[in-house]
DNA sequence: CCATTACTGCGACAGCTGTTGCGTTAAGAT
DNA sequence: ATCTTAACGCAACAGCTGTCGCAGTAATGG
C-alpha cells in the first residue's frame, strides 16, 4: 500500500507539493470526520476544506474509502503490540477493551472503516488485511497460554479462539447497536477462555503433534 | 412500521393505485438487487423500472433503507420460529446455518440492510428491532437447554448466550470477508455451548431464583 | 354521482460522485 | 540551468441524491 502518492507508471515525486497537498487533504479527512462523522464525510467536503480541487483527490485516493486508508496508514500503528496481562483472560479482556473504545470513541475510525467498507473497495481489502494483521499477531497470546497450561496441549485453532473472543464486540455495538457495556469485553473474553479451556477450539486431538 | 403507504396525517388511501406502485416497486427493487446487488440498488434505477416517477419513492420510502425495511415487511416473516432439535448445540448449530445462509445467499437481504444501515437511520432502526424480535424468541432454546439439565441451574443470560454463538458468523462473513466455511455454524455453535455448560453465561449463582 | 384530498407526475433546483480532456506548475534528474 | 513529465488546476459532463412547488389523477366517503 504505497500507491496513494501517484498511479503512474513513471518515476514517483513524492515530495514538496505533493507531500504539502497530502498533509492537508488528511488533515481535512481528520476535520470532517470529527465535525461530520463518517456519513458526512465526503471527498467534495475534504477537498474544499482542504483547499484543494476536486478532481486531485479523485485521482490520488479514488473515494472515501481511499481516504480512510490512507489516514490508517499515516498513522502508522505498525508498532502495535498485543497485550500481556499474564494469563489468557486477561489478554483477551485487554484486547476487547481495546476494541470497545476503538469504537466507541468519536470519530471512530474503526467504525467509518467498515461503514466505507461496503461501497468501496480498497476500504474492504484494507479492513480485512488490517484484521489478518491483527489477529495474526495475537496468535501468540493463545501459545503463551498454551505454555502456561491454560489450554489443552492439543491444538487449539488460534484465529477461532480469538474471533471466538472479539466479536460479540462488533456484533452488539456495530449491528445491534446496543448502549457500550464496561463489562462486556471482560464477559466476552472470559466466554471464550473457558470454552477453550474446555477444547472447544482444538481441531484434533494433538494429532499431528 | 406502517408507515411507507404514506406519511400524511389525514385519511390513508392505501388501495388501488397506491397499491399498484407499491407493488412494481417492490418487485422493482427485488430486480435491481438481484442484477446489480446492494451497492447497485438505486432509487433513481427502482422508479425507472418500476415505470415510476423518481419523487414518488423518495416521498414514500424516504431512501434506500426504506424501500429494502418495506420489502422484508412484505416478506413478512413473522411467522418464523426458532429451531428445536433436542440439545442446546443442536438447536444453535441449526440458527447458525440459516444465519450463514441468509448472508452467503445472492442477493442477501441482511447484507443489504446492514450496508444500509451505515446511511440510512430508518434501514439501521429496522435492523435492530429485527434482531431484538430474533433473540428474544430464541430465548426459548436456552430455557429448554436449562429444562434438560444441559445448563446449569443458575439463571444464564440467553441474550448473551446467543450473541455469543452467533457473532462469529457475522465477523467472518461480513467484516473479515472469509470464504465461507461450512463447519463454522457448527463449530461456533460448539463452542458456546460448551461455554454455556461451563457457566461462562451465568449472571450470579442462582440468586433471586 | 359528487366533493374532498391523498397520492402521483412533472420540472426545477442544489449538492455529491466519478470521469475526461486540456493546460499549467513544479519535482527530480541530467 | 534545462528538460521531462508527474502532479495539479480547471472546466465540462453524466448520473444519483434529496427537496420543493405546482398541477393532475384517482381513491374514498358522503
Amino acid at each position: 500500500m504505497t500507491d496513494p502518492p501517484a498511479l503512474t507508471q513513471g518515476r514517483r515525486r513524492p515530495g514538496g507539493r505533493t507531500a504539502h497537498v497530502r498533509a492537508r487533504v488528511l488533515d481535512a479527512v481528520r476535520a470532517e470526520l470529527s465535525e461530520s462523522g463518517h456519513e458526512g464525510l465526503t471527498i467534495e467536503g475534504v477537498a474544499t476544506r482542504a483547499g484543494v480541487h476536486r478532481t486531485t483527490v479523485y485521482r490520488r485516493w479514488r473515494d472515501v474509502g481511499g481516504l480512510l486508508v490512507d489516514l490508517v496508514e499515516a498513522a502508522g500503528e505498525i508498532d502495535w503490540q498485543p497485550p500481556d496481562t499474564g494469563s489468557l483472560r486477561g489478554d483477551l479482556t485487554a484486547l476487547n477493551e481495546q476494541i470497545q473504545e476503538s469504537l466507541v470513541v468519536k470519530p471512530s475510525f474503526a467504525l467509518a472503516l467498515m461503514a466505507a467498507a461496503f461501497h468501496s473497495e480498497q476500504a474492504a481489502r484494507a479492513q480485512t488485511g488490517l484484521w489478518a494483521d491483527r489477529y495474526a499477531q495475537c496468535e501468540i497470546l493463545v501459545e503463551r497460554a498454551v505454555g502456561r497450561g491454560e489450554l489443552p496441549a492439543g491444538h487449539t485453532d488460534a484465529r477461532s479462539l480469538l474471533v471466538a473472543a472479539t466479536a460479540p464486540l462488533y456484533h452488539e455495538l456495530v449491528l445491534l447497536r446496543t448502549d457500550p457495556d464496561p463489562r462486556l469485553p471482560e464477559r466476552a473474553a472470559a466466554a471464550a477462555a473457558v470454552a477453550a479451556a474446555a477444547g472447544a477450539f482444538t481441531t484434533r486431538r494433538a494429532e499431528s503433534g
